[in-house]
DNA sequence: GCAGAAGCTGCGGGATCGCGCAAGACGGGC
DNA sequence: GCCCGTCTTGCGCGATCCCGCAGCTTCTGC
């Protein structure tokens, strides 16, 4: 068995080395990357391994090197270590993984022994295994109790980005009204209508004020922007 | 000497803890925190400590906790080791530091030489020791040279947070009219006039596409938007 | 088959935004 | 004093946004 550790942080990395080791006695081999980009082209050389890897770093975001490793092979074991679980980030893993494959979500801020739990549940038992906290995210946003629609969260990142109602509708092949009227909705359930004072004056641009809630509420984080930015760079030229 | 660390994650906690042990022999006593509200406190105990913190903790802000240090106790040195140099935090460190204090911003991609030096330099020799990487972007950011000036960036952060011209124009005190002024001149800077095509229709909202590049050129991160967020209910209340 | 819910669409109107045009205020260099 | 650049403010227009009203389709349960 064979682990690859993809993970920005030299300290983060020395120390999955060391979890993986002690863990995993039946493993002859860890292999490391510090970025993304690596991370796909060693996995693409090991294709038998499984891999740790952390969703924020620098060169090359984490989930899209997932989505790229996963595409080219479905039932690669995933463990995500994660020093947040922002709902973008989560939405973001479940929204790549394949159908059946075995992955696992865990903190950064879990103790050593769920690390080498969750470690040995993933790589050797092929169970999923998610953060309790992850978990609930999840259910909130997924099974839509008091959470986002994907039509919701997908014109949200849309109007994140920029666009303007017209080009929405363009890009969602909706008409105008349409857009608008998810908009509603998305006003609606960010609960963006809070003159925040008796005064009247005091208001917000709906908009903006959407996307900054937004922000505030982990709903969107950086990466998830970056994303979006790059696949709507893509549309815009198709 | 005394030193503080403020740091909330474990590794990187135990790791300057270390460098400082071997940087400073003359240190007889390290204390260690895991948060930034701790850190005052601790800070407040220890009233002839040196701290190095991290900027970006999940508690409480170490850019907030540094303004409360340097509040209370100006001469306090403060080494900042982070793993970002968005312009966000550099702009937020260096509006907060009090005049001629000594303070130091590190890297976490920087060497371990580097990070020792940077100890000795500042707490020995009192002497401001900034990363290369992140005296450039003060350079940029400070010297308006394809940068912002501060009435500019300071629109930027209202309309992020949803702002509408006329609550901009009572908050700062401007005609209607000049907030739009300020708002042409951002959009002018952030280039968001890219049609990004040949065709017309592809067109963005400028408000909100302001923020979004702002966002993605690290003008804006979360936590200027948090800080941001709460100085305007602030506001909202007075 | 039919009632009800949910989603898409067009119409229309009031509010806001983006911005060109132009007049005044302030400061610096000659 | 005079000119010039920067900043502020007012006016006005076209474009966009927000949203209530109403008609249409699709789906679901009885």
């Amino acid at each position: 068995m064979k682990i690859l550790i993809i993970e920005d942080d030299p300290l983060h990395r020395a120390y999955l080395h060391e979890a993986v080791s002690s863990a995993l006695p039946e493993c002859d081999g860890v292999i490391e990357a510090d970025n993304g980009t690596e991370g796909e082209l060693l996995a693409r050389q090991n294709d038998s391994a499984h891999i740790v890897m952390d969703l924020q770093m620098n060169q090359r975001n984490g989930i899209e090197a997932a989505r790229t490793i996963w595409k080219e092979r479905p039932e690669t074991r995933i463990l995500f270590w994660s020093n947040y679980s922002d709902e973008a980030y989560v939405r973001g893993v479940s929204r790549i993984v394949p159908d059946g494959a075995a992955y696992g979500y865990v903190l950064k801020s879990a103790s050593d022994e769920r690390l080498k739990l969750a470690l040995r549940s993933i790589f050797v038992e092929s169970q999923c295994v998610i953060d309790r906290e992850v978990r609930g995210l999840q259910q909130k946003s997924l099974g839509r109790l008091s959470g986002f629609t994907d039509a919701e969260y997908e014109i949200l990142v849309d109007i994140a980005l920029g666009l303007t109602d017209r080009a929405i509708s363009k890009r969602r092949h909706l008409s105008l009204r349409s857009v608008q009227n998810r908009l509603q909705q998305l006003y609606d359930k960010l609960d963006v209508y809070q003159t925040a004072g008796e005064d009247d004056d005091g208001r917000f641009n709906l908009r903006t004020r959407a996307v900054a809630v937004a922000f505030l509420r982990k709903l969107l984080n950086y990466s998830a922007l970056e994303r979006a930015e790059a696949e709507m760079q893509e549309w815009l030229k198709g």
